[in-house]
DNA sequence: GCCATTCTCATCCATTTGGGTGATGAAATA
DNA sequence: TATTTCATCACCCAAATGGATGAGAATGGC
């Protein structure tokens, strides 16, 4: 390993800041640069300790680490920070990752996988636990009863239509576009609303939206 | 361990086939139970060999490893599909995601940690090499240019207003919701579309919601 | 007190939209 | 071949919407 990497911790509980600190300390390729309880000297500790790794708790006095994180981001884009909680629960998860931190680890994970973990987020990776792994990617399941979804039997120009609709376009406008006349575009959307069940640009526009039929 | 983990295997070239077999075969705790070139008897062997999970090749002949997801999963919910392959692009991680897969790994992943992941993924974890999970996370994070957001200054007034066009309701409607007469209504909607610079109300909901004003 | 903003309501007018009805030709299907 | 679906267009009418303009009451700030 040619350079140490460069690791802020943040922690407030007195304990698992001295551990932490211990265990980095006596791992060769990782350098602790700073140790806090708390975020309040953000605005001066990132720009001048230059972590390359942020080891973040999520609840602590003042700003929370889910807070901090966007700000050690802004801060410092190259920094990665990697979230070090005991919290499980789906919305934290998100709102961490949303904030831009790169993993997320729980605080019972054996020591030598969160130093693998600094490793892995320097690298460009993004370790978390599989427990957080399948929460995350419950998220991206849990979408539509799709199979359920009815196709309302639009035919393809009704569709066509119905995307223009979409655009914001006026009937006028989805004429021109199409080459027809209003009327038969008018025509369209009347067989469009009878079978969303809907009657008007509006409500059709959002159920377009909201089933995704579009 | 009491009852072994049932296992199907779905990988066309023979080589990987023969070794991961070899694997799974060494391995106690883990029960083979298929290993099989292509997905084209899906709808036999999950039923009749009631896997607990299936390790699935993307890039077979005939029905790919993303296709078949899904069928695994309508034909048996509860048999966890954990990925195995070559690629790494986003459009095929998403898919395979949200066509129902509990994991994804590479398959330069050394045989130990495709056990452990296929204990992972019994045990109801999601295990993804970290650098899919830096993507699974990075499509969370892309997100909106929220700081340019301009928030179009909208009186309280105008918000709700604004809200209950997203509703879909008609200017008659928003009036009775809010108990004043259909000429405020109005009032209302045409300082929201001077302040939205739109001028429809569709074309507005559409503003409203590509930009989460609402 | 004065000013700006907001919320309220109104009137007038033109355009857009929604709904009813019907019709024609082409294409696909039974 | 007969029937159905699709895409096209048309005319009528009523309701909804968009735009211009103005105006009174309430609120909060200066």
């Amino acid at each position: 390993m040619e350079t140490k990497i460069r690791i802020l911790l943040y922690e407030d509980n007195r304990d698992l800041r001295e551990g932490m600190t211990f265990l980095l300390q006596a791992t060769p390729g990782l350098q602790l640069i700073g140790a806090f309880p708390d975020t309040s000297n953000l605005e001066m500790q990132i720009p001048g300790l230059k972590p390359d790794v942020v080891l973040m708790d999520i609840d602590m006095p003042g700003r929370t680490g889910i807070e901090a994180t966007p700000v050690v981001k802004a801060l410092r884009p190259e920094t990665q920070v990697l979230m070090l909680t005991v919290f499980e629960d789906e919305d934290r998860i998100f709102q961490a990752i949303r904030n831009g931190a790169s993993g997320y680890l729980l605080k019972r994970t054996p020591p030598t996988e969160i130093i693998a973990a600094i490793h892995d987020v320097h690298r460009g990776g993004s370790p978390m636990t599989s427990s957080i792994a399948r929460r995350v990617l419950h998220f991206f399941q849990q979408e539509q009863p799709v199979a359920k979804m009815k196709d309302y039997d639009l035919s393809p120009r009704e569709l066509e239509i119905l995307k223009s609709l979409v655009k914001g376009y006026s009937y006028k406008l989805i004429a021109d576009e199409h080459f027809i006349s209003i009327d038969t575009v008018r025509s369209h959307i009347r067989h469009i609303y009878e079978k969303l069940q809907v009657n008007s640009k509006t409500e059709a526009v959002l159920k377009a939206l909201k089933e995704r039929i579009v």
